[in-house]
DNA sequence: CCAGACGTTGTT
DNA sequence: GTCTGG
DNA sequence: CCAGACGTTGTT
DNA sequence: GTCTGG
């Protein structure tokens, strides 16, 4: 939590613990910021709910926004407007497939250095239940062998334009949405263990042998 | 005007 | 909530 | 994302 | 095949 407080410049520590395998409609952290205020972490639902939605089970379709519409999506442009945010994580899973069989990779930095993806969130219903959502881009050189989609990681220098822009500063925002062009990303293959969801554990990063 | 949709992923 | 289709 | 379920009736 | 739950 002190190297996310530090690298995220929260104006205080979250209430966290370590995770090794969330799925979607579970708890993730995430970084607000009202324009002028404090970096405030807190965690929400993964799988966005808009405000009109009925029930909750639309979150299960609404874990990633893709960058190319995200602003234009009956269900994601509210929250584009006036609720943007970072997903804090220090590494994620992509899943190869071939054939029947689906290889799950660990994707990092070196150091497992956190990061923030960008994201959008929503609050919901009368319990103001806050969700949120992960924006996608297309991959880089990187990721590209696994999946041809990654998401939206913003160099820490972008955070302040992310979260405080305002909403007419569409384009400003929208061209921040692009893939890791750092491309410092390292890809792990990890053992299946990581495909059930129950599994919660350091287990799930043991590396089963290099990429190359 | 009202009714109905509103999303991504991957696979075919 | 807001847009599209009928 | 993956894993796992996927149904109605009536009865306790 | 497609939806729900985690």
């Amino acid at each position: 939590m002190a190297e996310i407080v530090r690298e995220f410049q929260l104006a205080a520590p979250a209430e966290w613990s370590a995770r090794f395998n969330i799925a979607p409609t579970q708890s993730v952290l995430t970084v607000t910021q009202e324009v002028g205020g404090p970096r405030v972490g807190r965690c929400m639902q993964w799988g966005l709910i808009p405000s009109w939605a009925k029930d909750r089970s639309i979150a299960n379709s609404l874990i990633n926004a893709r960058a190319e519409s995200v602003a234009d999506k009956p269900s994601f442009r509210a929250a584009f407007k006036r609720r943007r945010c970072l997903v804090v994580a220090d590494g994620y899973y992509e899943w190869q497939k071939g054939g029947k069989a689906k290889q799950p990779f660990h994707i990092h930095f070196p150091g497992n250095r956190p990061f923030g993806i960008a994201g959008l969130w929503e609050s919901w219903g009368d319990d103001h239940l806050e969700t949120c959502t992960l924006i996608t881009t297309e991959a880089n050189e990187t990721t590209r062998p696994i999946h041809d989609r990654m998401p939206v990681i913003l160099d820490p220098p972008d955070f302040t334009t992310w979260l405080e822009s305002p909403s007419e500063d569409r384009d400003k925002l929208l061209a921040l949405l692009r893939p890791d062009g750092a491309n410092q990303l390292v890809a792990d293959v990890v053992s299946t263990y990581v495909n059930n969801p129950r599994h919660e554990d350091p287990e799930c990063l043991t590396v089963n042998r290099p990429l190359f």
